[in-house]
DNA sequence: TCCATCAGCTTGTACCAACAAGCTGAGCAG
DNA sequence: CTGCTCAGCTTGTTGGTACAAGCTGATGGA
């Protein structure tokens, strides 16, 4: 019957005793030669299944500190609220979105210029190598590392609006000064996918093993053509992305 | 200077190797005894880095065969279709769209009475525990399973409309059944998330270490409340969903 | 009191060994 | 030729050891 390997098993009651709350968020796991005390197993077997808790985000570890039960407070992000005049810009919807939460909003800031990678060229409908400009935007809540946001635009709209380059933030928002431009946001086409984070990432959002990263990618478009495209990334298991499609007056009714 | 670990060191040099293409996706890396020559570490240590490419979803690894370099062919998903009476509703989009892109859909069903979770009786605004009816889904794409979808409708609603109860398709398709019961969709509220799968989804979708799930809920409301809460787990490094935003004309001109 | 040091805990890295279990192709029996 | 077995490859599992490195609280000197 129990044809289970030892780690699996011992992964296995650990989980459900992190489940049924034995081990609560916040607290820690006993010590890896306990753990090897209790399961009467070598200290590589309990480390072989801790790290399948570890891979599936339910703990994490730190050299000297122990195994750490990690919680799930998940942040709702709106994704559907159309970003136009009326609105505010992406940029400051995070703002908002954080402030309103009761968290504190910081982020860092850069500009640079370089040739369009074949992803972003095919959404900009340019072609490959042509020069873009990126603002990139590396946001935290609470000093913790939250998400990253990569803007590109396509040279011949910083032609027009030449802000687009300068280094320093674009007080009133990109979209409002590039509305001043004639460039109007009239809609916007989101990709959104999921994967395991590059080291580079790993590094930036300061994530451990186990946390999958969500790709969030916003094309804008004027009535012409596309005029930027935006990727987010941010952590997949603390992070919810909302869509409001349609009527929805009988949500926010009280039952 | 080389302050990394030798493991890291090995999976970096086989991560730029499998980037630059020196072994293809589909192609096999060579043995752990041969890496382990030819780093002159320990077969341990080896594994130690493979381990990290595995959980960063680059290889997958089965006994006997040993480590495969893996694709990542997306597959696109419309999300922001408006599920109504003119469009097909949700099961009948995943043949479609499988269908379209040329695979072959197929899927297993059933349908059971359960009662509410906290998350689905929030979402449906009814009493946790009410009993709900379930109708579940296991979907495949060309014979490999691809995603769960679990909808779950209050109580209330399958008291006018049996069927929903009733093992078995609804040819016609749950909102056009629902439609002509006199249960129209007219909006509806989606979040997303991602994070590593449990055992169960990881049984299910066949999915090894290393691959996140994505989960999609859906929330449908009619004019006065919601009808029903669909719960799709898919893997989220082969998929991609889409949402169409505002006016879109600009997008499908050919430049 | 304050602060520097250090013992003693923790996990991280690296090695070794042995056997189990899955896959494949060579080669043999029919 | 067909089909079975098995040697020899692969990764999986489990045990062991040793030392490095990070954290914390106790200790003790200024």
């Amino acid at each position: 019957m129990n044809k289970q390997p030892k780690y699996r098993q011992v992964a296995d009651v650990l989980r459900r005793e992190i489940d049924n709350g034995t081990y609560a968020p916040g607290s820690r796991l006993p010590s890896e030669s306990d753990l090897s005390q209790r399961f009467d197993a070598s200290r590589n077997t309990i480390r072989n299944g801790l790290s399948l808790l570890v891979s599936e985000g339910l703990v994490s570890s730190s050299q000297g500190l122990g195994y750490e039960v990690k919680s799930h407070e998940v942040f709702e992000l709106n994704a559907s609220r159309f970003e136009n005049l009326t609105f505010p810009q992406n940029g400051d919807a995070y703002n908002t979105d954080v402030t309103n939460a009761g968290r504190r909003p910081h982020q860092t800031f850069r500009v640079e210029m370089l040739p369009a990678s074949r992803e972003i060229a095919e959404r900009l409908k340019v072609e490959p190598s042509t020069k873009t400009v990126l603002r990139f935007c590396h946001r935290y809540v609470d000093d913790v590392p939250w998400s990253t946001q990569a803007t590109y635009y396509p040279s011949w709209l910083v032609d027009v609006s030449p802000r687009l380059a300068e280094p320093g933030d674009i007080d009133e928002g990109t979209t409002r000064y590039l509305a001043a431009q004639g460039i109007e946001q009239v809609g916007y086409f989101d990709e959104i996918s999921a994967r395991m984070p590059t080291p580079d990432e790993a590094r930036l959002l300061e994530i451990g093993a186990g946390v999958p990263v969500m790709l969030w990618t916003r094309t804008g478009y004027s009535t012409d053509r596309p005029i930027r495209c935006t990727i987010t990334t941010f952590r997949g298991d603390l992070n919810r992305m909302n869509y409001e499609i349609g009527d929805l007056a009988a949500r926010s009714e009280n039952t």
